[in-house]
DNA sequence: TGTCCACTGGAAGGGAGGGCTT
DNA sequence: AAGCCCTCCCTTCCAGTGGACA
């Protein structure tokens, strides 16, 4: 054995030239088929220049639809403008999906409002309201307009209710020598059923709805991004063509396209293959699934794992589209196994509801006469994906012993 | 046309557990 | 430690329902 380990592998020509380009924080110069979202950003937010308050705003949209994108590049833009301005533009970006307390968000958003000499806030034990008052008494200091978005919205409001989302929609009758303006982000469209009516009114003055993209217009951001970030000539036809329609079909999600392109070129360089085929492609597609449903199985709860089980054990026995009755039934079956009191259909029917919003199973509801209403229920996991030993893999309650045996059993 | 099946899903309430105040 | 409140998970109860069938 001669030379270092990594050296082989170091050595090796990539095929990418650039990988940043496919990275989800990158930031591109261009945004092609949004120019109708940002265009409603711009026209809300040139008041901020005037020195007026934009109205604050909700921008909904699926994953992958630029939101995020979309606005942190008006804001640089919004920023660099506001330098040249009498007053001056300040913008902080929070994703609710990490900081989600009230008191995390204000103590961040004063954190940034920092100056030299300021006693820092602590991470915790400051009465909230003491967070709250030395964030307006930054933002006063500091002067003109205050640019606040809350990315992933929806998640704050599940967890810590809308009390904050009141208090920032407040802020302007408290500030005396600057203006505030919130934009929420969120990709559920009903998000603001869950708020108070006078938040929901106030925090949605100005909606923006990011369409899902098409597919010929994924294709467009990934031919794009093929030329920044990859090397020429390599993808062979229909690539990115595919690429580009599976990620229309998961809802025009375009970060999604971008992983599916990243990973097939990886795919083809860790087989130290020159050209990038459907195959990858295919390779990258089931590699993405896998990669996004196991850790799902993994944590769900002990019961909803069960019945879970019981519709994918049906389903390896080949019985499709079975009805709630026969998913409780196995299910009561599999608990007594394993010895654990199962929980009521009552219950069980909700478990159905809850994995069907998870994207695990497909559930419709059905009439069958006299044969009486129920779901039809199907597994909406891959078939590459054994959901089954996943599942008792990380269950240390039902062992795997107390699972395969049951398994073996009901296949005789 | 009415019946009736096998559920669905809303409402209300119990009780365990966590966090906060006293 | 005690008391209180809140949230979550779950149960119990039950009215409501789509459509095949008598």
């Amino acid at each position: 054995m001669e030379g270092n380990i990594f050296e082989k592998i170091l050595g090796q020509d990539s095929l990418f030239t650039d990988r940043k380009a496919f990275d989800h924080a990158f930031e591109p110069s261009r945004l092609p088929h949004r120019e109708h979202e940002l265009d409603g950003l711009v026209r809300n937010l040139v008041d901020a220049l005037n020195g007026h308050i934009p109205s604050n705003m909700l921008l909904y949209g699926v994953p992958g639809s630029g939101k995020t994108v979309v606005t942190r590049y008006v804001l640089r833009q919004l920023e660099e403008k506001g330098k040249e301005m009498v007053k001056p533009v300040y913008t902080s970006e929070i994703n609710c999906r990490n900081v989600d307390t009230k008191y995390r968000v204000v103590q961040t958003i004063a954190t940034q409002l920092a100056k030299r000499g300021d006693s820092p806030i602590p991470f915790t034990g400051w009465p909230t309201d003491r967070v709250l008052e030395t964030l307006i008494s930054r933002m006063d200091r500091a002067g003109g307009v205050h640019i606040i978005v809350l990315d992933e919205v929806d998640n704050l409001v599940d967890k810590a209710g809308d009390a904050l989302l009141y208090s920032l929609t407040n802020l302007n009758t408290l500030l005396k020598n600057s203006r505030c303006s919130i934009i929420g982000i969120s990709n559920d469209l009903n998000f603001t059923q869950q708020l108070d009516p006078r938040v929901s009114s106030r925090l949605s003055q100005e909606d923006i709805v990011f369409h899902p993209y098409i597919a010929s217009e994924i294709e467009n951001i990934l031919v794009e991004r093929a030329k920044m970030g990859i090397k020429e000539q390599i993808l062979e036809e229909g690539v990115i063509n595919l690429c580009a329609a599976l990620a229309a079909q998961e809802h025009g999600d375009a970060r999604r396209a971008l992983d599916l392109l990243r990973i097939s070129v990886q795919k083809a360089e860790q087989r130290a293959q020159t050209k990038v085929g459907i195959k990858h492609v295919r390779l990258a597609q089931s590699q993405l699934e896998y990669d996004q449903v196991t850790p799902v199985l993994k944590t769900l709860p002990l019961h909803q794992k069960l019945v879970l089980f019981s519709i994918c054990l049906n389903e390896e026995n080949g019985l499709r589209n079975i009805s709630t009755g026969d998913v409780y039934r196995t299910y009561v079956d599999a608990c007594k196994k394993i010895e654990i009191e199962p929980l009521t259909s009552r219950r069980v029917s909700s478990l159905l509801n809850e994995l069907d919003t998870l994207g695990l199973i497909m559930a419709k509801n059905v009439s069958k006469g006299r044969g009486g209403r129920s779901k039809q229920v199907n597994s909406a996991i891959p078939k590459a994906i054994d959901a089954i030993s996943l599942m008792s893999e990380s269950e240390t309650l039902i062992d795997e012993a107390s699972l395969g045996k049951y398994r073996l059993q009901s296949h005789l």
